[in-house]
DNA sequence: ATCTTTTCTTTACAACTCTATAACATCTAT
DNA sequence: ATAGATGTTATAGAGTTGTAAAGAAAAGAT
């Protein structure tokens, strides 16, 4: 889906990020400080984003910054000083976000930068299927299948978490809002909706005693 | 919310910490120095997160440190020394506060800590069996196996704590919760599940007369 | 406004899955 | 050899999920 450059100078989150990027279907690779990170970045031209901490041992993320052209930017920081962060973003920097945070929280700001620089970026493809997240529509076969507002976000949130089991309660919160006050159960119905209309009645899987599951290659 | 233990030499310190994590929801216990800490962690199985002082009377918090297995912990020091920072991030702590601290800042961090474990996508591996807790799913040569949610959750407790002898008793309080009333046999056919279906008929050994151990290299 | 249509949520029950237990077989220590 | 411990299989019941249809809410039409 996206080539993606991580800078991040603690292996084990560096590695964190890596897996769970490479799970929705990025490529990525890791640079554990920032020289090591300038020299990819001299070496590869078809990134699409940076995930950049700014504490680096040596040269630091603000120095790698101003040597990064027309590749988008997400500053990753333990500090959470309004300083660090006005000047990440007035150096252009199109998001950051402050440790420790949730990776499903990085993952939305990832497709968010992504989807608003890159336009391919804008659907997603799997087999016969193509969801194009702009124009809020899915296609089978080049069909629209007319999806309802709720249809359309709950498939949204089910394929940029795919092969991550979700909980009823965080489907609710993600697709409805943290403000739903309804039924569970509520979701149960709509998977029954997506399931049958796109065809999905092997791909989402049910997860027991847990939610439910969109399972791809 | 969470079960913590606050392990801070200072009796008011403790008192005012454990207090303010009572208010927001939190079950905390205390210890006062590092023996009895370690005394706490063995006892209890529960721990969601520790808050750990580093200058300690006895054992010093480094010490503790190292017999924590699996719980996030959050440093507390009085040192500002990067020496001391790097030292507890490098041996795998989550986080560290530099006392005197605010309490809403601890509040928070420990909030942020409980957030992120929790979505963490943390997997233990062991030959070509890949254990993913965060999804709650097996994998043998990266074939999900679809487990059920007790066999997911007694292989959890078995390889948590894998070269340590369980009795059923233990083993029905660890996967089944404390106030499981039913048959200790119980475990005996679950145990047969798992031999059976990840192949593990010579890694769980039978401890004649106690119960059972997942046997690792 | 009111009525109609569409979408969403809840409900009720059917279908299914999981789990504990029982019953019997086999093993182990003495 | 024997008593007690563990392995193995089958099954009923509890709990979870699937599904259709009714009820409620929102959107659109008149």
């Amino acid at each position: 889906m996206a080539n993606i450059l991580i800078v991040e100078d603690e292996p084990a989150i560096n590695e964190l990020i890596k897996r769970n990027l490479q799970l929705v279907g990025h490529e990525c690779i890791s640079a554990l400080d920032g020289l090591q990170a300038l020299d990819i970045l001299e070496r590869t031209n078809k990134l699409d984003l940076v995930l950049l901490d700014i504490m680096l041992p040596g040269l630091d993320g603000f120095s790698v910054f101003e040597r990064i052209q027309d590749i988008p930017v997400i500053f990753l920081t333990a500090r959470n000083s309004l300083d660090d962060r006005v000047k990440g973003l007035n150096m252009g920097a199109y998001d950051y976000i402050i440790k420790p945070f949730e990776m499903l929280e990085l993952l939305a700001r990832v497709d968010s930068v992504l989807r608003r620089t890159k336009a391919e970026n804008d659907t997603y493809e799997l087999d016969n299927l193509k969801i194009d997240f702009s124009s809020r529509q899915i296609f089978i076969d080049g069909k629209n299948m007319e999806c309802t507002p709720k249809e359309f976000e709950l498939m949204e949130v089910l394929v940029k978490n795919r092969n991550i089991a979700l909980s009823r309660e965080k489907l609710l919160e993600l697709a409805w809002g943290y403000d739903f006050e309804g039924d569970t159960r509520t979701v149960d119905v709509h998977i029954q909706k997506l399931r049958k209309k796109l065809s999905l009645e092997d791909r989402i899987k049910t997860v027991y005693k847990l939610g439910y599951r969109l399972e791809v290659g």
